[in-house]
DNA sequence: GGTTAGCACTCTCTTTGCACGAGTGCTAAA
DNA sequence: TTTAGCACTCGTGCAAAGAGAGTGCTAACC
């Protein structure tokens, strides 16, 4: 990651293609970019400068007598150097915050906002993890009889994560003994944390114990898949893109949604390479992921680091305006950190009235 | 819908265009079906039948010299009238239903199996509803304070359905008197039609009745809109297919799954036209739906009719193994049938102990 | 020394023409 | 009723030609 000296106008020029080939998806030449911006040196000069980055490895052609187009590298550089503050224009930002607003304290709704939001606003497939609650402590348990030997389960943490989950006894047993042994459970493991509980394989007898098996282990299960549920969007805008016009690329990309995998490995990456507040920009797969050589992703962590955050990001072409989507994922996670933070706040407030 | 009168041989004539063009996915002349089944009479005779199934409607040609491709009429008739009772080989049977077996009872994971299989075995795009539960009787709520002002409602029917949302109060409440109003609504509300208690929105006073006021507007609501989630899986496998090669019209699918509003159009269509074990094909949209003019669907209702049923069904592309998609379709809302019943079975069971 | 005009060169894209092949429709004979 | 034969049609593949866009290089200019 050496970082390469330009001059002034060489930033310019890179800075210039680059929007440009954003916006057509074509090679740019040189002539056209001092038509556009009326620039006051030539055409010739500025081949010159086109071929210099090229050498560079900022551009590069498809053909020898064809225009310049921006290498992964290019866009690392446009990213890290050339950008300008990304910041979002005051009535989008304002839009979005009333849309925020009208969602309520909702999470569901609103991850399923944000994702929205981020597929319209960035033009890309949007991806918002559910925030993952780190361990924490258990709050209250309830168990409702539904269906015959149906249980359903719901489990209230201390942070206000809640967890529900159908567990199937061996026989059917009532309400009144499912609420005794709800209770039972509620009075001997309030505030405990849930590491602490996994320990206590038995504490029961008779009934209870069976019951307590039964959600012992599916606490353990609900443990090991960390994610949760994934809300995705706006795929459809990715197919729009010239880029993935050939049906096989664009395959490609839906499988990495369907695989779900190989999200699972971006997400683990950008959680333990991003802080919350911070936007994460992956061009081209970085060399790793193969099957995104051709997308860039933006990501961010929302929430509070200690106890709640998830991720959300979009998906889109290499060639994508960075600006814009950076300033819109970056605001959406704003507003989902207030939104996570919030409810722990009320939450902390709620345990002293208690 | 005049049935038109075809001879034998015309009609094995059609199966086979339909058969190889379905396989081929391009037009079939009448020398490579004669050279390919080895038939009985020439080229020249099959071509005099292929342009009265053409005049008939049933095939047409793309130019005037290319083979004939099937019309929609001619999917249609075949469906109707050629297609041999769709019957799935045992050892694909065995598979999936072991695959459900293994799903066990759990709902969420067998509907996303159900559509996974979907999915793999008819190479197209699953859709699948969890089955959507007509008015029914309260059985029990619960409301357990989350975080703050936030209330979780879990509110269990009947027929096992389990209905969850989050209520926001006004002020802070203590988790006592959350249980002491869930308890009044209990006792006021066991067995009674959901129906009957919107008809009902002032039954306490203060706190409770502020609580209740907000439990009743949610059901209102929750009954507003009756399909629920819907799970998708495959819609890589659309693209793979030719005719979605261009990436324009793969758009207008996605959009579908996205946009949401015709998919609900689709399922009330199948829920008024379907019975339970009856199986619907699209075919074209039917000259309703533009947005699936190049596409067909095999839809199937599973679940009891009178208390819990839902949707599942296969987005293809015309060019469809109408048979195999069938009876795929056919068996897997059998076997989701089967799974809804028990659940329903047990429920019975249940209260007459209970 | 940086900048620019001019020019030859390269490569893609589109058009045109042409031959080929696949398939049809028709007619006349079996 | 079936079939062989033949003329006709239309898409496809291929090569050649021309247009267009853009480059790289050189020599002149400030």
């Amino acid at each position: 990651m050496s970082i390469i000296n330009l001059s002034e106008r060489q930033k310019v020029i890179l800075g210039l293609v680059i929007q440009e080939f954003v916006d057509q998806a074509q090679p740019i030449g040189s002539k056209f970019i001092v038509n556009r911006y009326n620039l006051d040196f030539s055409s010739a000069t500025v081949r010159n400068e086109l071929s210099i980055l090229a050498e560079e490895g900022l551009l590069r052609q498809p053909h020898t007598s064809a225009g310049r187009i921006p290498t992964e590298e290019g866009y690392r550089y446009f990213v890290q150097e050339l950008m300008r503050s990304p910041h979002l224009p005051y009535p989008i930002r304002q839009t979005i915050s009333h849309q925020f607003y009208q969602a309520g304290k909702d999470m569901k709704k609103s991850i399923r906002l944000a994702s929205s939001i981020l597929a319209n606003q960035a033009h890309g497939a949007a991806i918002v993890t559910a925030p993952y609650i780190k361990e924490t402590q258990f709050k209250h348990i309830e168990l409702i009889s539904t269906m015959g030997k149906q249980v359903l389960m719901i489990l209230v943490l201390m942070n206000g994560k809640v967890i529900q989950s159908t567990l199937i006894l061996k026989e059917g047993v009532s309400q009144e003994s499912l609420s005794e042994t709800a209770n039972s459970i509620n009075h001997l493991c309030f505030g405990k944390e849930l590491e602490e509980l996994a320990l206590l394989p038995d504490i029961f007898g008779g009934l209870r114990q069976d019951i307590w098996k039964i959600v012992h282990d599916d606490l353990q299960r609900s443990k090991a898949k960390p994610t949760g549920e994934i809300y995705q969007d706006g795929w459809s805008n990715m197919l729009n893109e010239p880029e993935f016009s050939d049906s096989e690329t664009a395959r490609k990309k839906l499988r990495v949604l369907e695989e779900g995998n190989i999200l699972e490995e971006l997400f683990a990456h950008t959680m333990t390479n991003t802080d919350i507040g911070g936007v994460q920009v992956l061009i081209g797969g970085e060399g790793y992921w193969e099957e995104l050589k051709d997308c860039s992703l933006v990501m961010a962590r929302y929430g509070h680091s200690e106890s709640a955050s998830g991720i959300l990001g979009v998906l889109g072409p290499i060639r994508m305006a960075y600006r814009n989507t950076i300033s819109t994922v970056n605001y959406v996670a704003e507003i989902m950190s207030e939104l996570v933070t919030e409810m722990l706040e009320d939450e902390n407030q709620h345990n002293q009235i208690q």
